[in-house]
DNA sequence: AGCACGCCGACT
DNA sequence: GTCGGCGTGCTC
């Protein structure tokens, strides 16, 4: 073939990993033009003086800009002799850039393994997984009825070859997972390939495992301790077709795979599938979105599905697939809710109720395990009376204030309401209000002076930083050796010790009470799984929460194991304030060394979005605040932020598009816009 | 995001 | 007189 035969690869359009809007035409050099792809990265000179890599997007036989007074560069090296990128995830990445708010190289360069970014990346030789030849593929278990029926349901819509969501809502041990592995064993007898989203926390050793005895080497799994060799390795499998199984967390679902039949995203609730930084995607929603351009079928699975999937269930955007009852029938834990109220000792707030700490100490007599569950400390600090459980909330968004001490106000992190703190409980009349959390190492503490003969070992994030902490404190748990575990979120999932019959809920107060508008979703979830973790053996579990909201309907729904009881509750608030899933939330927060450009900035942002909305006649829309953010002050920098409502997500993304520019964020402010946040800071 | 260009204050 | 602050604009 002659090289001079291509004229159509005269010109590139590359993509740049940079918060710039559009691509950039390029060159191909004569002696590249036999070998350039769609796809592939390229080093290039951009600007005056920075060599980056680039995204090919398209190539043509000629540039629109040509002839204009720019000077089209060169593209200086191709990075990937075969393309990195395959047209559909390329696509895909124009959606998440168009839908997120970021440049379609910023989408681009979340979808290409880590390591590989700067193009810099050692090829080590292919090693022999950890599976030889002698271990035995965990076998198939026959499903009972309920798994049954949803399994056939999802494997006719395979058959199909059609696009659709189920929504599969499994009670704890309902048997969840052998669903999603014989749907996935059913794509692959038809020849398709399946990714399998998780929460990046339950990727532990032992879940890797799992997955490896399950399917063997046709399985890729993507976490993050993989070295750049190695990803790029499970890269290579992924994209030869080696792989067929793609597991991994939110990044996965960029994954190479051709021929995609099913997509799973287990525990689709879990806010870690929204990426915090750029870009600010969903990988849930990302792998719909996949699936429908391809026909593939997704499968999200929860104990406690999100409102917004319950909400497209009703709304007959997804089907519904229950699992009700427990594989084994055994019963779920029986929970207690134990009143912190009653539980004043003189002026201060007690750490261990009585009869938490009675439930240990029987535990640990009958050398059982037990489970403490123990929030981190939230940053902010709230209003409670420990007498009643009176907490300060917004009167307009049944938010809870936060207290700042600077000014000793109560402020409102949604519309900025502020009040003046009180010294006097308004519901009571007591003087037990106070502006304190609980806090953790006091708990610690507390615990060693009540059990000194217990062996009590802690896992949160700074104890498991260390490689392999996680592990070791986990078998060590396992085998027995330590009689208690206190823990932060990570004890909260996916741990099976079948010798805990006792799990502890510290405070349940400090998810319920998160200025947050999803205090009461995410405190339900929590307490629910927290809740599966005790009685999972031979001996039933119990479960004890510790609350000063005793008659919340989040706590009370989930010691009931009522999931519906609990939503049709929440639905009805999220109605009344607009909040989704009945409208999409936009969330903009600037932020400035200055904080008079900081106020500006956001008030000149907000007056806009109002004159153009109306002018555009979107009168739906509505905007909470501007308000200070919860850390108004975070580095050196102020923050203000603004929360848009809209009904029609699509149209106001465009109509954003047109007044974030240069003069809202004039040097030294910046901006940041979240798409469907999850947390909002 | 970076980086260069450009225009006003306190210093060897 | 200059060194250096950061406001502005551009990147094929």
């Amino acid at each position: 073939m002659e090289r001079t035969k291509i004229p159509e690869n005269k010109y590139a359009k590359i993509a740049v990993p940079l918060p710039i809007e559009g691509v950039f035409d390029y060159i191909v050099p004569q002696e590249l033009r036999a070998d350039i792809k769609t796809g592939q990265r390229v080093w290039i000179a951009f600007g005056r003086s920075k060599k980056i890599v680039g995204y090919v997007t398209c190539l043509s036989a000629d540039s629109e800009i040509q002839g204009k007074k720019i000077k089209i560069k060169e593209i200086i090296s191709i990075i990937d002799q075969e393309p990195i990128l395959n047209p559909d995830i390329i696509e895909l990445c124009k959606w998440v850039a168009e839908y997120y708010f970021c440049s379609w190289g910023e989408a681009l360069s979340a979808a290409v393994p880590g390591g590989l970014k700067k193009g810099k990346v050692k090829m080590t030789s292919r090693v022999k997984s950890g599976l030889g030849q002698g271990v035995v593929l965990e076998t198939k278990l026959s499903p009972n009825a309920g798994q049954k029926q949803a399994l056939d349901k999802i494997t006719e819509s395979i058959n199909n070859s059609e696009f659709q969501v189920f929504l599969l809502h499994g009670i704890t041990s309902s048997g969840k997972t052998e669903v999603y592995l014989q749907a996935i064993d059913h794509v692959l007898q038809l020849g398709k390939t399946a990714v399998y989203l998780v929460p990046e926390i339950s990727l532990t050793p032992q879940a890797v495992e799992r997955f490896k005895s399950r399917f063997g080497e046709q399985v890729s799994i993507l976490h993050s301790h993989l070295t750049p060799g190695q990803r790029y390795q499970q890269w290579e499998k992924i994209k030869t077709g080696e792989s067929k199984i793609v597991v991994g967390a939110r990044s996965a679902i960029f994954a190479p795979v051709n021929d995609l039949g099913l997509v799973i995203v287990d525990e689709e609730h879990e806010n870690s599938y929204k990426q915090e930084d750029v870009p600010r995607y969903h990988a849930r929603d990302t792998g719909i979105m996949r699936a429908a351009k391809c026909g593939a079928v997704v499968v999200l699975g929860s104990a406690t599905p999100s409102l917004e999937s319950f909400c497209n269930v009703n709304k007959g955007k997804y089907s519904l697939l229950e699992l009700k009852t427990r594989i084994d029938n055994r019963l779920l834990p029986e929970v207690a809710i134990v009143d912190m109220r009653k539980e004043i000792f003189g002026r201060k707030q007690a750490v261990l109720s009585r009869r938490l700490e009675e439930h240990i100490q029987q535990c640990l007599q009958r050398k059982e395990q037990v489970i403490l569950f123990l929030n981190r400390r939230g940053f902010s600090t709230y209003c409670l009376c420990c007498k009643c459980g009176y907490v300060a909330e917004c009167p307009h968004c049944s938010v809870t204030l936060t207290y700042h001490s600077n000014n000793q106000e109560l402020i409102c992190h949604y519309c900025n309401y502020r009040s003046l703190p009180q010294t006097i409980c308004p519901e009571c009349q007591s003087q037990y209000i106070g502006y304190l959390g609980l806090g953790t190492q006091k708990v610690e503490s507390e615990l060693n002076r009540c059990f000194p003969h217990s062996r009590i070992e802690r896992m949160d994030t700074d104890s498991v930083s260390k490689r392999g902490a996680h592990e070791t404190i986990l078998k060590s748990f396992q085998k027995g050796e330590t009689d208690i575990i206190i823990g932060t979120q990570m004890i909260a999932k996916g741990l099976d010790f079948p010798n805990v019959t006792l799990v502890g809920v510290i405070n349940a107060d400090v998810t319920l009470n998160f200025p947050d508008l999803r205090a009461g979703e995410r405190t339900f979830q929590l307490l629910t799984q927290v809740a599966g973790r005790s009685g999972r053996g031979p001996v039933p579990g119990k479960v004890i929460i510790q609350t000063y909201s005793p008659d919340n309907y989040a706590v009370r729904a989930s010691s009931q194991h009522d999931y519906n009881s609990f939503i049709k509750q929440e639905l009805v608030f999220r109605k009344q304030l607009n909040y989704p899933p009945y409208l999409n939330l936009i969330n903009i927060v600037i932020r400035s060394k200055h904080e008079n450009k900081v106020i500006k900035a956001i008030e000149k942002l907000n007056r806009r979005i109002k004159e153009l909305f109306q002018q555009k006649n979107l009168p739906l829309i509505s905007i909470m605040g501007p308000a200070p953010m919860p850390l108004a002050k975070l580095r050196g920098m102020f923050r203000w932020g603004l929360t848009i409502k809209t009904p029609d997500i699509t149209r106001t993304n465009i109509l954003l598009r047109k007044i974030v520019t240069k003069d809202i964020t004039p040097s030294g402010v910046k901006i940041k816009i979240d798409i469907d946040p999850q947390v909002m800071m």
